[in-house]
DNA sequence: TCCTTACGTAAGCAACTGCCTACATAGTGC
DNA sequence: GCACTATGTAGGCAGTTGCTTACGTAAGGA
């Protein structure tokens, strides 16, 4: 991911790492200072650091100094955007599937059917044969 | 990510490319040829290949053989790990926040907060003063 | 049979991650 | 002031990603 940009990607990009979802995790006991955090990982301050920082820019948790030590704490609105897509998605594909009972009679009618979709249709009209536009198991 | 090795890391390690989520919302119009989901995005067909494949690693898509074409398919259920993770943890942080409200008053007065941590404190019993052991309601 | 299309794989490259070891910075206590 | 602690930053390294251009493989059609 080249330095991914958009907020989206940035917070999946930070649960993507086991280590820093067992983070989330400690956290969710709690706040914690780096050094509490970084125990149980048997990782280096800095390794912890880096982690803690691609949590933060992801906007899952707060850094905030108290007196010598960093107090971390968790942000769980930053969950909000990731929470929306993935159920939003999986609802819809869900659905989608549900539907596709319904609309496979049709399918199975083999005309190009014009795609129930909107703009799947698009294919690569430069294909020599019409390519599966919009077909489903079965 | 060294070879994200848990299904979940590689679910939100799929998730979090711009691109991936992208032929994600195009394949839940309809299933699509490799050549169809390469064209709007000016990339090489080997690498919508290669992103497919992270796709399909990570269970989100089916490959399947038709004729001369490959029929990329969602996987509804692949998604359910990461639906599942996210909004138990985002609930349980909301919650824990929404609790923390009640205690707040407590840690505002600024004393130690009688640390009822159960094993946060376990902290770097080595520190000259005591770590923020933070706030801790269970 | 040969040619075209669709797609994957292989090899190579720039960029990034994740980790480390130093070192620098900020706060606490003497 | 000084030492000590907690943490971030800088530099460096191995490994991975993401992209490219070749080339190989499988299916369809003349």
């Amino acid at each position: 991911m080249p330095i991914a940009t958009d907020p989206l990607s940035r917070i999946f990009f930070a649960l993507a790492d086991p280590t820093r979802r067992a983070m989330l995790e400690r956290l969710a006991a709690g706040g914690a200072t780096v050094g509490a955090l970084a125990e149980p990982f048997a990782m280096s301050r800095p390794a912890v650091s880096q982690h803690l920082g691609v949590l933060e820019q992801a906007g899952l948790i707060e850094r905030t100094r108290q007196g010598q030590w960093r107090s971390c704490a968790l942000r769980p609105e930053g969950l909000d955007d990731a929470e929306r897509w993935v159920a939003e998605h999986r609802a819809a594909w869900q659905s989608r599937f549900d539907r596709l009972d319904a609309t496979l009679a049709d399918l199975a009618r083999g005309h190009d059917a014009s795609a129930t979709s909107t703009s799947t249709s698009t294919s690569t009209s430069t294909s020599t044969t019409e390519p599966p536009t919009e077909e489903k198991e079965q």
